[in-house]
DNA sequence: CACTAGATTTTCT
DNA sequence: GAAAATCTAGTGG
């Protein structure tokens, strides 16, 4: 099921943990959908989160973040990759949730991305923030789109297995050093075990 | 293994 | 002009 806008209107942290084992699904023309299970996120919650870009006020780049929950946002970061973000919780308050790592879910032969065969994506990397968007061929173009909504070839759908909360591993963000405070608080999740994750 | 440097360009100061 | 919500290849132990 197509999760609803009203899933993102809710408190950053619970939207992050309950995206774990949610499905990523990627759609290209004329190729079966791609399914992912979103494997590990993280939250960057409000102006005081010196992680977050949304920490020096309102800018053209992290506008996004202060707009409607559901929000697709996009940045550019390193000089080469591309982070994808949904936004989080009631308008003009900035937060959103980092897709770091997903696991592709192949159901047949015919599933394909890009005209890749299916042996050939088993190489594909999908488990890190900046592969994933290489891989699924996500760049800045979806800014600002919505994820609630299946007519721009990406959408995320509820989970089928119900994760009970010893599986979600719960750590410290990734690359965000610089935060002071902030850094060191657990706003970064995973699914236990998983082979996917960028990193343990 | 662990660690570091380099890639490469948008964004903001 | 510096830094960046990263990744890879390369070095050394």
């Amino acid at each position: 099921m197509l999760l609803p806008q009203s899933f993102y209107n809710r408190p950053t942290l619970k939207v992050a943990q309950d995206l774990l084992g949610c499905f990523l699904v990627r759609k290209f023309p004329d190729e079966a959908p791609l399914r992912c299970k979103i494997v590990e996120t993280e939250a960057y919650i409000g102006q005081n989160d010196l992680a977050s870009h949304a920490s020096r006020g309102k800018t053209v780049r992290n506008g996004v973040m202060f707009g409607p929950p559901g929000i697709i946002y996009v940045y550019f970061t390193y000089g080469m990759h591309y982070m994808l973000n949904i936004v989080t919780e009631e308008e003009s308050y900035p937060a959103a949730v980092l897709i770091r790592a997903v696991e592709p879910i192949v159901l047949n032969r015919k599933s394909q991305i890009a005209n890749l065969s299916h042996t050939a994506m088993r190489d594909l990397k999908f488990n890190g923030p900046a592969r994933l968007t290489k891989t699924l061929q996500i760049d800045k173009s979806f800014n600002h789109l919505p994820i609630y909504a299946k007519q721009h070839g990406l959408w995320i759908e509820n989970r089928i297995k119900e994760l009970k909360s010893y599986q979600i591993v719960k750590t410290a963000r990734v690359g965000v050093d610089y935060a002071k405070e902030y850094k060191d608080k657990k706003w970064r999740f995973y699914i236990k075990g998983n082979e996917f994750v960028s990193k343990k």
